[in-house]
Parts: C-alpha cells; sequence; structure tokens
DNA sequence: TAGTTTTGCTTAAACGTTTAACCAAGCTTT
DNA sequence: AAAGCTTGGTTAAACGTTTAAGCAAAACTA
C-alpha cells in the first residue's frame, strides 16, 4: 500500500518535471543568473547599470540576455516597485482630430521617459466614463489624464482617482471644482477673438449655438460672448443664445431655429466645428448664402473645416501643445515624492483661423 | 560599543514600524484575513465565489472587503495567473471613424469579458508599429488586434508576436502571409459594385486612383476594378489607373493628374475617403460638375462623406461588425488551452452607399 | 462502526523582479 | 597594523495574489 502511494507521488513529480522541460518557458532573470553562475539579484543590477556591478559582468549580462532573447516581466518588476509605468487617458471620443491629436502627443511625450498610456473613450456618457476610471485604477496606472464627458457633472469618481493618491490632469473639458491641474486654451478670449473677428466684418446681429453651460468651457465661452458683445456696444438678444449638445444633428437644429427669427442673425458663431457644419448645411439647404447673408464661425478647427464649401473659419484649440504639457505635467510628479494636487491652470492662447464663411472681403 | 551598535538597530526597527503605521496602505487580502481571522488564501478563495468556501465565510469576507474599500491588485493576479486580462490594440490612427468605430466594439466585447484594451497608433509609419508592439509585448498583453501600418512590408516584428504565443487577429490591412486570423471586407467584390453602378449610370471611363499594391486590399480593389471593367467589356487604360498614399493631398494631386490626360475620365473611383475628398476639391476648384461631368466614388463611407457638397457615395465597411469578430476571435483563443493559429478569414460583405456625387439620375 | 466522501478551510510555494542589508576581499589611511 | 573605505557582489525578503496539496472535522455509506 505504501509502495502504491510512493510511486504514485513518483509519477506526479515525473510528470512536472516533464512538462518544466517541454514548455519552452520565457527567459527569466534567473536563467541568465544560472548561466554565468552568479545571483538573480546581480543580474537585475547588472541591467539596470548599477555602479556596484563590475563592467565586465555587465557587459556579460546583457550579452546572455540577448542571446536567451530575455524580456523583462513588467507584471513583476511593476509589482514589486509599486507602480506600473501605465498612464490612463481618458477622452469623449477619439475619432475627432483635436483628441486623437492630443493623445499622439500625450504618448510620444510618456513613451520617452519609459511610460505607456492606456486609452479609453466615454464616448460622452456618464457612465461609460465611470466604468473608465474603474478600469484604469483597476489596471494600476500611475496617473489618468482625462477630457470630461459632456454629461459628466457628478465629480465622486474623479474624486476617487485623487482618493487614490494618484496624479489627476484634466484637459479641455475640465473642473477646477477638482483641484487638479488643468490644461486649455483661453475660452473666454477665444469667444472675444471672434465676435471681434466678426464685428470687424460689419456684424450686427451676432448668434451664438453655444454648450450647455454647466461644462465650464462653454460657459466660459458663452461668457466670452456676452462680454464682447458688450465691448463693442451690440445688445444681447436672448433669442439669438442657444445653449445645445453641440453634435451635427443639434447643429442643423438650432440653425434652422434661428433662421425661423423674425429678425435673423447676420452671423453665427457655434461653439464647435461638428454643430457648425450641421448649421452649414442648412445654411445651404435654405439656399442662404455664407458668408454673405449669414457668416459661420466653428470652433476647433477641426480638419473637415477646410475641407467643404465654404470653409469654415474656426478657433485652432493647441492640441499638440496640450497633450504635451497634460503629458509634462504628469512627469513633473513623478519626480516628487509626496503628490499634493492643487489648482494649476495652463492657458494657452488660442487662435483663429479665418476662411471663407465669415470673410466677405480680403483685409490683406 | 556592542550597546551602540544594538540602539542603532533598535532605531531602525523602530523607524521602520513607525513607517508601516503613518503610510495608509491600500488593504489587501491580507488585511481582510486578520480582520476575520482566517487565512488569506481562504478570502482570495471566497473573493472568486470557491465553492470550497461557505456561504457565510463568502458574505463575511465581501462585507470586510467593501468595509476596507479594498481593491484588488491586478499586477499580482496577473503575474501569478501568467495573464494581464490585456489586449493590445494597434491601428494606423484613431482619427479616422472606421478605425475609431473598430476600437470601440472590440472594447465593447472585450469588456465584457474581463479584458481592457490598450489603444495604440501607428501613424502609418513602420517604425512606430514595431515600437508598439514591443510595448505591447512588453506590457504582457494577452493578445493583438492590428490593422498594418501602408509602410508596412517586413512582417519580422508580426512573427515576434507569434513567436510569443499570444494571439494575433489582423483586420482591414492584413498580410496573408502571416497565417493568422483575418477580419475584413471583401475589396474584390467592393470594386465590382462601384464599376456596376458607375456603368448603370452610363459611364464609359473609369479611372481608379488606388493603394498601392503591396498592400493586399489594395491589391484587391484594383483586381476587382480592372475585372469588372474586363466583365463589362471597358478597355483598360493604364493611364486611368493610378497607385497612390491615399491622403488627401494625395487625392489632390492624382486627381490633377487625371484630368490633364487628353481624354478625360467620365468618372473616378477613389480607394479611399479621404483622398476622395482631396479630388472633390480639385473637381470644384476647376469647376467640372460632380456628378454630371464627372462622377466620383470613394471608400470607407467616413461620415464627412454626407457632409460635404455634393455628397460622395462610397464603399460601408462594416466596422462595427469587423471589431466585434475581431474581438470574439480573440476570446475563442482563451478558450483553448493551446494556442495554434491559422490563416482564418472572415470576410464580410460590403455595402455600396449610393450619394450625390455618382448619381446622375435618381433610379427610384 | 469502520470506512469513505464532502466540506471548509490552512499551509506554503509560486509568479519574476527589486532592494535593503549584509559580507568578504582588497585597498587606503594613519 | 588596526581601522575604515571601496568594490563587487550575495542573501533573503518583499510586492499581492493564486493554487496545489494537505488536513481535520463533519457527514454520509454500507
Amino acid at each position: 500500500m505504501i509502495r502504491l502511494i510512493n510511486t504514485l507521488h513518483l509519477l506526479k513529480r515525473l510528470s512536472k518535471d516533464i512538462k518544466k522541460l517541454n514548455i519552452k518557458k520565457k527567459t527569466t532573470i534567473k536563467d541568465i543568473a544560472n548561466v554565468l553562475n552568479i545571483s538573480a539579484a546581480a543580474v537585475s543590477k547588472a541591467l539596470h547599470d548599477d555602479s556596484r556591478i563590475s563592467e565586465k559582468t555587465k557587459k556579460a549580462v546583457k550579452q546572455v540576455a540577448k542571446n536567451l532573447n530575455y524580456q523583462p516581466n513588467h507584471l513583476a518588476s511593476a509589482l514589486r516597485k509599486g507602480k506600473s509605468n501605465l498612464v490612463g487617458v481618458i477622452v469623449p471620443r477619439t475619432n475627432s482630430n483635436f483628441f486623437s491629436s492630443v493623445i499622439q502627443n500625450i504618448e510620444e511625450v510618456l513613451n520617452k521617459e519609459g511610460y505607456n498610456i492606456i486609452i479609453t473613450q466615454s464616448n460622452e456618457s456618464f457612465k461609460k466614463e465611470c466604468d473608465s476610471i474603474d478600469t484604469l485604477l483597476f489596471t494600476q496606472v500611475d496617473g489618468i489624464i482625462a477630457s470630461m464627458a459632456n454629461e459628466t457633472i457628478d465629480l465622486e469618481y474623479y474624486e476617487k482617482i485623487k482618493a487614490k493618491g494618484i496624479p489627476l490632469i484634466l484637459f479641455d473639458r475640465g473642473e477646477n471644482d477638482l483641484n487638479v491641474d488643468y490644461i486649455g486654451i483661453d475660452d473666454y478670449e477665444s469667444s472675444h477673438l471672434i465676435v471681434e473677428h466678426l464685428v470687424k466684418q460689419g456684424r450686427k446681429r451676432i448668434a451664438h449655438i453655444g454648450g450647455y453651460k454647466h461644462t465650464r468651457i462653454f460657459n466660459n465661452r458663452i461668457r466670452g460672448y456676452v462680454n464682447a458683445l458688450n465691448k463693442h456696444n451690440l445688445p444681447l438678444d436672448n433669442e439669438l443664445l442657444i445653449e445645445s449638445s453641440l453634435t451635427i444633428e443639434d447643429g442643423r437644429e438650432k440653425m434652422a431655429q434661428l433662421l425661423n427669427l423674425k429678425e435673423k442673425p447676420d452671423a453665427v458663431y457655434v461653439a464647435s466645428d461638428y454643430a457648425a457644419l450641421g448649421a452649414l448645411q442648412v445654411l445651404k439647404e435654405q439656399n442662404i448664402k455664407v458668408p454673405e447673408d449669414i457668416a459661420l464661425v466653428g470652433f476647433g478647427d477641426e480638419p473637415f473645416t477646410a475641407m467643404v464649401t465654404p470653409s469654415i473659419t474656426s478657433i485652432n484649440q493647441h492640441s499638440a501643445e496640450i497633450g504635451k504639457q497634460a503629458a509634462l505635467t504628469f512627469l513633473s510628479y513623478t519626480k516628487k515624492k509626496e503628490i499634493k494636487q492643487t489648482l494649476n491652470k495652463i492657458i494657452l492662447e488660442a487662435k483663429l483661423v479665418v476662411r471663407e464663411s465669415s470673410e466677405t472681403f480680403s483685409t490683406k
């Protein structure tokens, strides 16, 4: 009986050994150590160019590592070091040129410092955004760079990020109430640029199809619009100020609404290029000449603004710079030992790109 | 002397203890175990609803976990289990509607199964694509879903993925030589759809601004185009078949080239919506009526095709379905124990979306 | 009632790195 | 030549989980 049990044990061990032989395991630091007859610790140090390892050993280690096709296990080092070298990025969507460009620049800066990014899309949905945050926290990202969904009002989930003690950097769509870093353009000033441009073109009834006031940037654009009208002694007509969700469809709808007024506007400033495109479609369908009858200005400088006829005047948001600054802001935290975030705004100056949709006469 | 050393030791230990007390560590499985006076293993099993743990214990564990705000450490479990539950996605760029939609659908399917995705952009650059692969492998992703950069010819890096033993799934732009799964539309058939449509509209000189032949999908579109001309007894004029990189700029250039011919085409089929847009710009600039003088057809059904004037006829590539199938294909491997990939194509039927740019008379 | 199965855990090792602490040998200093 | 520093490592623990193996007690079974 006992012999039988012993035999069984033997068999088990044997099959285990066979498995070990068969399954071509990934080479680890230990394998390298074995080859060179040194400790795994020495190998680790050698690979990280520790000063306490001789040049000779370092060379040997690196050579063997190459020969065995050693690939460091990121999970192990991340676990040990307590950091994953992963940064989460949350955007409303990636298929807009603005966000895609921001992402690209974040990636460029962070990759150089050994960080990788995980991109998630909220699709402008609050629920999806919360899921994204959970996902990223679960993945143990070392920080999060985010632009909020339009829907987001409740900031509890973002507080969760702060509570976890990892840096949170907001861009474009950010709530200052969170008291974290923010990078964006000067929306208030941008509205001034637009209104001034339109006034110079002789426009007197300038409408604004804006976003929802609860989103700070859209509120700022609205405030800028109102203030700029004031500055140029144009009366504020409440009929000409409309809030909307700024989709293409929405742009169509709100434009139609404006065209139904007894006193039509002679210029429309739309707070998003997509909505501006919708507006343009309606204008063309109704045979209204742009810019002669009504001038049109969008926001965001999406590539298609230059492609449609007439091309649409818009505000360039410096997506590349925003991405870079967001990444650099994150990196600045990795150098500090204690993360103590405060409201810290980087506001970039926006640029008005004048195109056919708003220029009745060339000013050149 | 010895007393001094002892004191030093004591101090060190003390400071260590103080640190432990101060730094509010994340709660781990062990903390839960301590509270309930059971083993960490039991906690782990309870959280995973192991059948060998009593309902009572499970409830208690989950309650304590909630109270202590326990967040599982993904890195630890990934390390132990040898899988990260992360899937890498490589696309040429995210700011096209096609790719963005594919990604969104991949994410949707995979999230449900507990997987997260890491998106990287190659920006159509071979080098960036190789970097992306390295990055993803380094991050220990459990699989990679990719669409190749235009530049990519050398497949060595993709072989690296196969060598690592994780599933590789290609979509849209895929090389069958890799002998892995592929999901895409029937490009050959799509060209037939387009040519047939144009022939029905009475077109006789149909040009094709295509992609580079070394990319399989573009080659298929070209072959389809040539074959369809044949089928309808239209002679193949080599002047009317142009290879290009299919950017907007390229579309402009190649269209201008076509307009310089003695015998101009009466229809142009462009293998990408972006290039088609460039072509449309040139046509409009030269006051050529679309579709009356020259009909135009694009490829990809990007949203802007419906927005420009005239709207551009295009091929819908079923981005959502492609994303879903890609994700499902990946998931199918997670159920098998051995990963043995073979060429396995899923080809979806494409749909022609007829718009103003190619329809001289309504067929309704 | 002895034997078997089931239940409900525990123990301990393992995943692959990193790193604090230690140590021996050689070198330098005084 | 005793004391101290430098060099080039080694040892062992730790990161937080999972899981194979083990085991005692309870519950069946014959």
